[in-house]
DNA sequence: AACAGGGTTCTATAATATAGAACCATTTTA
DNA sequence: TAAAATGGTTCTATATTATAGAACCCTGTT
């Protein structure tokens, strides 16, 4: 299996538009061709082709070509799909559609989870959150999922000395909290069962950016009435795989 | 005279890039098929390409397709061709190479002129200037030069109501100033006879972006020992040409 | 006026992009 | 489990088109 077929036609273009530097933002015909040994005929064809998508001008007054405003946009999609939050969107809303359930997508700062982006469920009893709000991470499946896969000296400075106890189930204090996030680590997701809310469940499974680091994460939370412990597994499973898209999309690879 | 010749290859890599959108970050070469209505084999031979250039990125274990990074490369050249520093510098030396005298780079800010990028003279004897370095606008060549072309309404409010008089050369006053500014307007350079500084003399040109905006001026300073005033139309006609060749390529169409 | 430089248009054909088919791998379906 | 479907990759003959050469047009210089 060789490098496999290349259209030389594209790849002269291709080569056309990295004649242009910051040192030299404009070019001539004859100075493209001679660069690149191409016919001048050939070469036009070619930088006509371009300008007309908007990947090339020409200065109407002295003739010199340069890149089009158009690489700026192929670049700026480039860019966007660096974005988590542009990454993770579309797969938000699909993971809403499948649990009909509400979608959060979190990152951490300092000791809490903050919501960056969020699918609402369409039923009418369900979180109530804002893009923006923010829990201590310890007690929330989604803060979980992160706590859990960053290096130890990080987990312990993102969880605080003392902890509030919002419900029975909220882990009772620091040590409790790093032994259970060695199994969330294991299982790969993590379960708020009713520890930072009563009535409310959640599952939370972790993002991973190129460089192999926990960045976000993905949950779906919704009343325990809804979110049964016979249906959390299917939850858990779907969502993983969710969030291991959003990763790869990221440039994770495992 | 018609559209000219299109390169129907080069055509469908440009349809083929523009198929991806923020929504949709990635592609399977079936789907790039079904809506371009291309041959499998012809889509594949074009992505790879994209792909052997860097244009395009194709995920091992999907093998779905996305833009690549080196569109970022490209994107990133036609900024650089944007920003006016960069677009300057090269003009800026070629400037101070032939009249070996100090060449600014400056733009407004409130009622003074900030240098921006300079190239110094090489004679022992010049003005000694830092980039940042800020004078009052309305007795500068260079501030001068962008005060003459900006809208009568901006002009007043970047024009102090009380004056220093730094020599015996600097405008009396407001009204004066503006007056003047009217002749700079006409002649297209500004001139300052020593009213900053005794024993200097400075010309300035304006640049203007695509917007057909005064966004900068470009200068020429040194000691009036040698800017005489024999040799002032000659700096003058170079300094007019180099702030247009910057403004052409900032998009400015006269 | 002639020439040089530089972009644009035209056209015949050499070259290659293309499409169809086969191949390979993985996933889905019965 | 086997067969079918899906989806990417490779191969090849030829239809199509990218290409190169030449002519044309414009501007600037000698």
């Amino acid at each position: 299996m060789g490098d496999g077929v290349r259209i030389q036609a594209i790849e002269r273009a291709i080569m056309i538009m990295n004649c242009f530097t910051d040192e030299e933002p404009e070019l001539r015909l004859q100075e493209i061709c001679d660069r690149l040994d191409l016919n001048k005929s050939t070469a036009h064809g070619i930088l006509n082709t371009l300008k007309h998508h908007g990947l090339m001008e020409q200065d109407p007054e002295t003739q010199k070509y340069r890149l089009g405003l158009n690489l700026l946009v192929l670049g700026g999609k480039v860019l966007n799909r660096l974005d988590i939050r542009t990454v993770a969107s579309p797969i938000i809303k699909d993971v809403c559609g499948k649990t009909d359930e509400t979608v959060h997508l979190g990152i951490l700062d300092g000791t809490e989870v903050v919501y960056i982006d969020k699918q609402e469920s369409s039923q009418s009893m369900r979180l109530f959150t804002a893009i923006g709000t923010r829990y201590p991470a310890y007690c929330t499946g989604i803060g979980k999922a992160i706590l859990a896969f960053l290096p130890i000296e990080d987990q312990a400075k993102r969880i605080p000395d003392q902890l509030n106890r919002f419900t029975a189930n909220t882990l009772k204090d620091k040590r409790e909290v790093m032994e259970h996030l060695k199994l969330v680590k294991q299982t790969g997701y993590a379960i708020d069962d009713e520890e930072n809310m009563e009535g409310l469940r959640c599952v939370g499974a972790p993002i991973f950016n190129h460089t192999g680091k926990v960045v976000a994460a993905v949950s779906v939370a919704g009343p325990s009435i809804r979110m049964t412990k016979e249906r959390l597994p299917m939850i858990a499973d779907l969502l993983c795989e969710s969030a291991e898209e959003i990763s790869r999309r990221l440039g994770y690879k495992k």
